[in-house]
DNA sequence: ATCCAGGCATGCA
DNA sequence: TGCATGCCTGGA
């Protein structure tokens, strides 16, 4: 059991059901989240605005882990300064107080982002429960079943057919190949920036979007500003005047305005334009 | 009963 | 470069 102290505020709830990560869960109202981190379960536990107390069922070597996974080293203050750019701005980061980004991991987070297009959350979150309570390590903490993310070998006999099954809809092509290919891919020589972005783009059933989301959460490039249906209207709204605009526009603009903190601009804007926009 | 989701690939101008 | 269409499936 170990406290982590943030001298910005923390906010778990807004944190883990913003709808960057999907396999974390609060059994009591936004307290307390369960989740796999890599190898383990981890217990997240809002103490106070700025406290949090972790554990896990092995804790051993888990404060690097947590360090990584909750981002602990970006200077949250100043990410909120840079990013009011203007009133409006300004109104969001306040309305989104606490809301920070997780690194997660590369592979999960890319089976999760191909299963996300064209679905809603619910049913993400259902696809991907499914997927690892068939074949993922189960780990039994605090008196609760709970199942690990699974690894790419688990999941090499698999095709296209058995995801169908299980609900993956015409996404089980894309799910498929990208378990095939998937060491392929990282065999390659890792790149950066827009180079990285075409690389990805390069696999089956990775477009713009879930290239972007995949760099931005899975490899923790801050400069990434995806644009799904929600930043589109929001955009659209508030920095075109109402004119129906390309994504490719509206991508452009928003890391031209939030630069090397895009992602967290992004992630600020979702949240609000779901939970407090009327558009 | 249609219709459409937190897109992408493909084909076409 | 931009636009249209089909794709699985479940919930409105």
């Amino acid at each position: 059991m170990v406290e982590l102290v943030f001298s910005e505020t923390y906010d778990l709830a807004h944190t883990f059901d913003c709808g960057q990560i999907f396999r974390f869960h609060s059994s009591d109202n936004g307290k307390t989240y369960y989740g796999p981190l890599s190898d383990r379960i981890i217990k997240l536990t809002q103490i106070d605005e700025h406290t949090l107390e972790i554990s896990s069922d092995q804790p051993e070597g888990l404060m690097p882990k947590i360090h990584e996974f909750l981002r602990v080293k970006d200077d949250y203050l100043s990410i909120q300064n840079s990013v009011k750019v203007d009133p409006l701005m300004e109104k969001i980061v306040q309305q989104t107080n606490g809301l920070h980004l997780v690194k997660q991991d590369p592979f999960e987070c890319a089976i999760s982002y191909l299963l996300s297009q064209c679905s809603n959350i619910p049913r993400i979150t259902q696809n991907l429960s499914h997927l690892s309570e068939m074949f993922g390590k189960r780990i039994i903490f605090d008196k609760q079943i709970f199942y690990l993310f699974p690894k790419r070998e688990d999941l090499l006999p698999l095709g296209e057919d058995d995801f169908r099954e299980m609900g993956f809809g015409y996404r089980a092509k894309y799910i498929a190949s990208f378990i095939h290919d998937y060491l392929q891919f990282l065999r390659k020589p890792k790149k950066k920036g827009e180079e990285f972005n075409n690389q990805l783009q390069q696999i089956y059933g990775i477009g713009q979007k879930v290239a972007d989301c995949i760099q931005l959460f899975g490899y923790g490039d801050l400069t990434l500003f995806p644009v799904d249906t929600w930043i589109q209207k929001f955009m659209i709204k508030y920095y075109f005047s109402g004119k129906k605009t390309s994504n490719a526009k509206i991508r452009s603009l928003g890391r031209q305005m939030f630069g090397q903190w895009a992602g967290y601009a992004q992630e600020f804007i979702f949240h609000y334009a779901r939970h407090y926009d009327n558009i």
